[in-house]
DNA sequence: AGAATTATTAGACTAAGTCTAGAAATAACA
DNA sequence: TGTTATTTCTAGACTTAGTCTAATAATTCT
């Protein structure tokens, strides 16, 4: 099992942790690849063997979940099912980087445009077990918010999964005041 | 109401003109800012004057749309009277650009990521008049979902606005499939 | 005629992302 | 012990998007 060739120099795990620093020192949109590459002690083109867009760098816990969601579906796992396995891999350190970035996340339309991106993939993702595209995004838009509510109370008062839940179990029974003069 | 100072010298339509004639001969990666400028027989700069990503002069329909519907909600309109006013501003002409564009739209992630800023968007205008985040998606999705449709279709057999409001009555009575094993 | 205002332009500049060719580190093998 | 195959890392050139500044052109207002 031993790999050949020659063995990383765990430059993704320095590059995210200089680009942590960075980020939080300066801000997302001041920090450019060569700032992280550097202080990272890695060359510029190292960088993009591990990450393919700056955002990305930014990103790594949200996509490292998706993908574990990715997979899990892709295992024949129900959706109550996977979503459990893929929030037990989710702590609270994940969130700071975020949420200090969140300001950013107007201006810089990277960052937004990034996240948007995380909506339809895992809308998509979803697209596997749900057959309607409209409820691929409400249940999208519902562990999108329960994620987002989990992460603002800061208190340990809940878990992530309970959050979710509760998120798209509002989608059942709609107010009429959510359909309001959109059916005849 | 005469404006002051130097007139437009129509510059929007002629660069969108060109833009997509180019989209369509070479497709969108293979089109600079450049190219478009020099076909439109204006400076690069003006290029930018109208569109602050090349990726906008792409999505000007869309945009276009977008921004008309937000006026309706912001003026006050319902939902469905904001659908169907901004709906009748939408012809099929609107399409083939980005119909062709399709292929790419999977090969760019500047495409996608446009595109999900726009789905971004529409759930944040809906957001005025919906307040649960999980249900601006689901009526962000079901609304994408009847425009796609309705371009597929290429038949002048149904509406636009007549596929939206499918796809969003589509979104009552949820099948038990679609909450399958998410609730407890 | 001159001032104010807006559109357009040329061009320099920063930074992201691509690409290529080569050096460095390791395992497998003779 | 060398040699080769394989993979990571690097240096550096290159393209292009997007920003910025200062200048010029076309028009209205006074």
């Amino acid at each position: 099992m031993a790999q050949v060739g020659r063995p990383r120099a765990s430059s993704k795990d320095v590059l995210e942790e200089a680009a942590s620093e960075l980020f939080l020192e300066k801000g997302y949109l001041a920090t450019s690849i060569d700032d992280i590459a550097q202080r990272a002690g890695v060359s510029r083109a190292t960088f993009f063997n591990y990450f393919p867009q700056k955002v990305d760098v930014l990103l790594v816990s949200v996509d490292r979940a998706l993908d574990a969601f990715g997979e899990a579906i892709e295992e024949g796992l129900g959706l109550g099912q996977a979503i459990e396995l893929v929030t037990r891999g989710v702590t609270r350190s994940d969130i700071p980087l975020l949420v200090s970035q969140a300001d950013t996340m107007g201006a810089s339309s990277e960052v937004s445009e990034a996240l948007a991106v995380r909506m339809l993939r895992l809308s998509q993702i979803l697209g596997k077990r749900i057959s309607s595209p409209a409820w691929q995004w409400a249940i999208a838009g519902a562990i999108a918010d329960g994620a987002i509510r989990w992460a603002r109370g800061g208190g340990d008062s809940s878990s992530l999964v309970a959050d979710i839940r509760e998120a798209i179990a509002g989608l059942r029974h709609p107010s009429e005041a959510d359909f309001q003069g959109i059916l005849p």
